[in-house]
Parts: C-alpha cells; structure tokens; sequence
DNA sequence: ATTATCTATAGATCTATAGATAATGC
DNA sequence: ATTATCTATAGATCTATAGATAATGC
C-alpha cells in the first residue's frame, strides 16, 4: 500500500523502470522469456535474477530455484485448457463436436499465443521427475477429456476402443505439434481446431456446420 | 583391419565387452541416449566420453565438442525425409494424395521409431545458433515439399494460396506433434498418415482407396 | 524491528589443453 | 614412429549460504 517508490528494505543496486510487477511475477516473466530462448539448463540463476533487476542471491528470497519457476510455468499452461476441458465434458447438452473444437481452439491458442513458447518447456528431460508429475498428471486428464469428447462425436462412437485411442493420440499431437509451428493467430488457433475436427473424422460438411454455429466471436 | 582386440594406441583405462562400433559411433550413439533423456545442456563431456567407454578427454581426438555431436544427429533425423522427399515430389506419375501419404508415414516412422526419441532436439535453443543453419534448411526444404505434394492433392489445388500454407503448416504440426506422442509402432506411422490426409481434406472414399492400392508392404 | 536487498565467497562443478604413456607398425 | 588413449590441471564457471546494509514502520 506504500505509495509510489517507497518500498521498504535495502534498495536495489540496479534500479531502473518499475514494471509494476510483484518480484515473483519479474522472475516468471524472466524464466519465461530465458527458459524458452535459451534453454531450462543454460539459464543461470544469475541470468534469471539480473533479467528481473536483481542480484543473483536475492531471488533466493522469492523461490527456491529454478526448478520453483518451471513448476509455475508448466501449471500455467495446462491448468487453464483443463478448467475448460472439465467443463465441456460436463456440458453434454451441447453437440460433442461443438464442444472438441471449442477445445482445440482454446487450447491451440494458449500453446501458440502469448510472448513466449512456453509449451517448448513439455519436451525437457527435468519434467520426467518426480516433482513435476502433477503436471503430468493435469496433462494425462486433459488428454482423457480429449478422449471423452472425441468419443462423444458421431464418427468417434463408431470407431473400435483401440482406434479411438488412436485418433485420440493423433488429435492430441496435432495440438501439440501446434507448439512447433508457432504460428500465433487467432485464425491459426481456429484453423488447427478445424484440422482437429478433420483428424476427428468429422466431414467437410460438418464442419461448416459448425462454423456457422459459432457464437458471433468477438 | 588388425584382428580381434589387437589395437593400436594405449589401451582404454575402463575397458568392457567390444561395440563392434567406432568410437565415433559410440559418442553418437551415447550422445543419441544422453541428450534425449538428460537433456542437451545437462549432459556433459565427461557423460558422454564415459558412456562411450572413455575417459573425458580422449573424446577430443575425435568430435570438437558436444556441438558436433548433435549436428550429426540432428542430420540424420533429416535427411532421409528429405532425400525421399525429394524423389516423391519429381515422381509426377503417381497421384499426388499417394505420395503424400507416403512421405508422411516414412517421415512419421522416422520421428516415432528408434530408440530415442531424436525430434526431441529440434526444440533446442541451441539449434538456432548459425552453425545449425543447415539443418534449419533441409527442414525449411522438407516443408516445402510438403506443401509443394499437398498442392498437386485434388483438395489442395482448390485452396487459395493463403489456405494451402494454412493447411501445409497444420499438416507439418501433425507430423512434428507426433515427436511428443512418441508412440513407437509402424501401424501408428500409417494413422498418422491417414490423419494427415484427413488434415489434407481428403475424403475417407478417397483415403480407402489409398489403403487398398498400397503396395502390399512387408 | 522488520524487511528487501546487497556483497562476498566456499564448494562444486565443467571444458579444453598439455603432456605422459602404452600399445602396434616398420 | 605412429597412434589412441590416459592423467592432471588451469581457468572459468555456477549455486546456495552467510552475514552486512539501507530502507521503512512503529
């Protein structure tokens, strides 16, 4: 509640623009930026703490390490599709198809939106780790929602358990496969959704059904 | 051509049962593990010289450093799509929706199959450094040669050019998400094929076909 | 008194080179 | 003599902790 520049505790060696942010939320931002440019390992907390304006010992003050700020990434990129995916499946007066492209689309825009490719961070060894499986674990759900609602579709429920767990996981990597292509429209998000829909086995003719459906996006 | 253990040069400090492959094999074939599964940046010299059978710094004699190392295996995740790529694209005679398949299900195979998951390191932030440009082209190039294939598919050639870059790059995402998927099976390279077809705009009349017309494979 | 920061540094690496050594080849 | 390896190490990190310091708060 200080107002303006008055903070307590020792200043910073290295002041410059306040970003308006909280010292925690300038170490996700730098994680961010430097986990996915140049790489999880080859960012020094040194580098992590300076790109957040402060000294490589004081960012012991707002996490343990690294490991701290990957954890919080990872939750952020899964955590929402999985609130939505939830409520999807839930939703079942809503026609199947309707509701697995709204979550291609959701999803494609949070893997290919915002200013860096956090879903890049998926692929690192550190995440097979014990300490990481609750977001292996938010992702395992999510794919099973993936599941759910292709199964709910008309050409899904005509589809043998093994094949759906097929088109499933092909569903799946073409979302995934978004986070390489890194193309970050919205238009893009859509058209991924559409390709989902395709991979689904949904006709042409109802995915323009479909479009036309839509609620007048803003 | 000196036979059996008879070698020339000081006997290696740690020495077990033979490879049979050159050491530069060995580092590869270490390097192939080590950096899938540690990562490239936590992967030292000293792991990869000892998983080789040497010590840290005889590797030297033979690669300049870790660099060299995923070079060569970045190439080789590369370049057989391509050089088959390559073929398909001047091979006019055949319907472009069989070549495009083609091209997928060997290019899927190639991601999904072999011990290690090497797509993996495409990711790397490493890669975009200069000495990496190579690869990043015959990349470039293999893209290309997607789009040039789906272009020459009956639904490809109704696409406006806006669209079939739009449906080249979904197409592509596909086919790198399946790096994530890491489902290791040739019948999972086939669906993945199929589904790129789908992604294509190939009706399922039109992928049956395709399925009957294959050359009864081994 | 409390807090947020700082400076300094111990201890643990890791890379790449220098120079020694133990084989075979001639 | 040539070769493939080794041992040893200088120099450059990088992490996490200890303890000092410079603000505000009461």
């Amino acid at each position: 509640m200080s107002s303006n520049g008055r903070r307590v505790g020792r200043p910073r060696a290295q002041q410059r623009a306040e970003s308006g942010l909280a010292p925690r939320q300038e170490l996700l931002a730098a994680a961010a930026e430097l986990f996915t440019t140049r790489g999880y390992t080859a960012t020094t907390t040194r580098a992590l703490a300076e790109r957040a304006g402060m000294r490589q010992a004081s960012m012991y003050h707002y996490v343990g390490g690294k490991e701290d700020l990957l954890a919080e990434l990872l939750d952020g990129t899964v955590s929402p599709s999985l609130g939505l995916a939830r409520a999807l499946v839930a939703d079942t007066a809503r026609p199947a198809e309707a509701r697995l492209w709204e979550l291609c689309r959701s999803d494609a825009e949070l893997l290919c939106t915002g200013p860096h490719n956090l879903g890049t961070l998926y692929l690192l060894p550190e995440v097979a780790a014990p300490r990481f499986a609750p977001f292996r674990e938010a992702r395992a759900a999510l794919k099973s929602a993936y599941t759910t609602l292709l199964s709910a579709t008309a050409p899904g429920s005509a589809l043998a358990p093994a094949d759906l767990a097929l088109r499933a996981d092909l569903l799946f990597a073409l979302i995934e496969g978004l986070i390489l292509a890194n193309r970050s429209t919205p238009a893009f998000a859509s058209a991924a959704a559409d390709a989902a829909l395709r991979i689904a086995g949904v006709p042409e003719a109802g995915l323009a059904a479909l479009r036309d459906a839509l609620p007048t996006a803003s």
